[in-house]
DNA sequence: AATTACTACAACCGCGTGAAG
DNA sequence: TCTTCACGCGGTTGTAGTAAT
């Protein structure tokens, strides 16, 4: 079913489908960190449910996507974003709505969750400050 | 020096889609 | 052909840090 990815993989919660299984929440540790870059150096990107069942590691495998697609990629570009990427964003946007995956895919090194970050906080929410910069 | 408000970043939850059995 | 499982995307919430009063 739908609610068994967010129910039963993911929890929805602590300990949702796997009642022997509990699930960690909240900030990643290195070592956590660490056991994930291992696994995927080893068998490659996906089967991210494996990770949990294989490695120990006590986080779903939703989770494991999330900090290693934001985080843990090797050509990931970490830092501000350039006024080229900003006016990139601001084109896809306007071409492709709030679709971010998109837009991430266009700006290589940057993630999905940046760009909507990006876009949610210091665009959308204050164009005129940002663009005009007004007092 | 202390308190309050604002901004930015990281992570989680729920839903939708696709593939496999 | 139908049912179930797993992955990925988008939206929302919480926490931390910084600046201003």
């Amino acid at each position: 079913m739908v609610s068994s990815s967010s129910s039963s993989s993911s929890g929805g919660g602590v300990g949702g489908g796997s009642p022997q299984l509990a699930v960690k929440k909240g900030p990643w540790t290195t070592a956590e960190d660490a056991i994930l870059i291992e696994y995927v150096r080893k068998h490659g990107e996906g089967n991210w449910n494996a990770v949990q069942k294989n490695c120990g590691l006590l986080r779903c495998g939703k989770s494991c996507r999330l900090r290693w697609a934001n985080h843990l990629r090797p050509n990931l570009k970490k830092g501000a974003f350039t006024p080229e990427e900003e006016k990139t964003i601001i084109d896809l946007h306007a071409r492709l709505g709030n679709k971010w995956a998109r837009m991430a895919n266009k700006l290589s090194g940057r993630t999905d969750n940046e760009i909507k970050n990006y876009w949610n906080t210091r665009v959308k929410e204050t164009p005129t400050r940002r663009f005009t910069d007004l007092p």
